[in-house]
RNA sequence: GCCCAGGUAGCUCAGUUGGUAGAGCAGCGGAUUGAAAAUCCGCGUGUCGUUGGUUCGAUUCCGACCCUGGGCA
């Protein structure tokens, strides 16, 4: 599959992808897909980092607020949600320019992934409840006797992993490994320009999140987390309630914690998520080849001017 | 000034009946296929406050001093 022209901008948590995003649009009739998991959820606007509204109708932004926090997204889903917006972007005359840090997403769309069995809730608390009795350990070495590749792959205690293969197993009768056989190739993306932000200086990267939080609790994310809580039909085990910062400030919320303490659990919760960020940029796992790279670091201020002007000359119409 | 309790990893603390020490958190590295801001794995040398004494050997016992908290004056 051969993908139409396009830039993407990745990089991890609070070091300016949207800021560069909104400079390209200044200069290039671009639309905005976001590549992030959490800007997905509706009424999620403050902890999520989630563009402004001025910055909404200066550009248009896609696959933000699609999804109400009860509901869930998924990689897979991105990919096709993605595709298609591809297309009919290009369509109107204009560039995609993708811009995220959910890492997964980009390597789904880059690499492509396996047309696997969609998320069933109703087994997924069967196998719970099979754990609790048994223990995840002993799932695991169910899953060793039904599908010893993955078993091998994946940990005796990442809960998680087991029941999805567990899942795909119940779900489609055939190995998680098997559905990777007949994954989607990957794409080719020849004509695209992805910058990756990669931030040399960690400590600069820790500054810019406190600050970031700080800010954030300013403008009222401690409100947002309540209205959230309020709500009756949203488990605080749903996968928008265990977002960085939400988990964190529920305590507060329910004066189970200080501002303070709550606050400073969020900061490091955002650091994590920083580092396994970097993590995947690192990795050779994400990007097949190093060729359609700009990479930078967005606290050198003058490579990013650098980066800005290559990419907007290139981008150009002839 | 006197009395008491402390001083051990970046933080909170455990421990060593004398053979130079380990948890949680933080941090760092890695994995990552429909929950991915999720989930999981790996990484622990630090003048054991300072200094003298006893001892083959002291972070541990004894003395002095310094610092912190609390109490009494």
């Amino acid at each position: 599959m051969v993908l139409p022209p396009a830039i993407a901008i990745l990089g991890p948590t609070g070091c300016g992808k949207s800021a560069l995003a909104m400079r390209i649009a200044a200069a290039l009739p671009v639309e905005i897909i976001s590549v992030d998991s959490a800007q997905v959820y509706r009424g999620m606007d403050i902890g999520t980092a989630k563009p402004t509204a001025a910055e909404r109708s200066f550009v248009p932004h896609h696959l933000i607020d699609i999804r109400e926090p009860e509901q869930v997204y998924s990689a897979g889903e991105f990919r096709g949600d993605c595709l298609n917006l591809l297309q009919e972007i290009t369509a109107r005359g204009r560039v995609p320019l993708l811009v995220g840090g959910t890492m997964l997403y980009f390597r789904a769309l880059f690499q492509g992934i396996a047309p696997l069995p969609t998320a069933n809730l109703q087994l997924r608390a069967l196998i719970d409840a099979r754990a609790r009795i048994a223990g995840w350990p002993a799932l695991h070495a169910e899953l060793a006797a039904r599908d010893p590749q993955s078993a091998a792959r994946i940990h005796a205690n990442d809960a998680q992993r087991i029941q999805r293969a567990l899942e795909v197993l119940e779900l489609s009768g055939r190995t998680l490994s098997d559905h990777w056989r007949s994954s989607s190739p990957p794409s080719s993306f020849c004509d695209w320009k992805i910058c990756v932000l990669q931030p040399t200086q960690r400590n600069l990267l820790h500054a810019a999140l406190a600050a970031r939080l700080d800010a954030m609790i300013a403008a009222g994310f401690p409100a947002e987390v309540s209205k959230l809580l309020a709500r009756e039909t949203l488990s605080e085990k749903s996968a928008a309630m265990r977002l960085v910062g939400y988990r964190q400030l529920i305590a507060f919320c329910r004066g189970e914690e200080t501002l303070a303490v709550a606050a400073e659990r969020a900061v490091y919760a955002t650091r994590q998520l920083a580092k396994r960020q970097l993590t995947w940029l690192r990795s050779d796992t994400l990007l097949p080849d190093e060729s359609y790279k700009l990479r930078g670091d967005p606290f050198d201020l003058p490579t990013m001017e650098q980066m800005l002007r290559a990419l907007i000359e290139a981008m150009q119409p002839a």
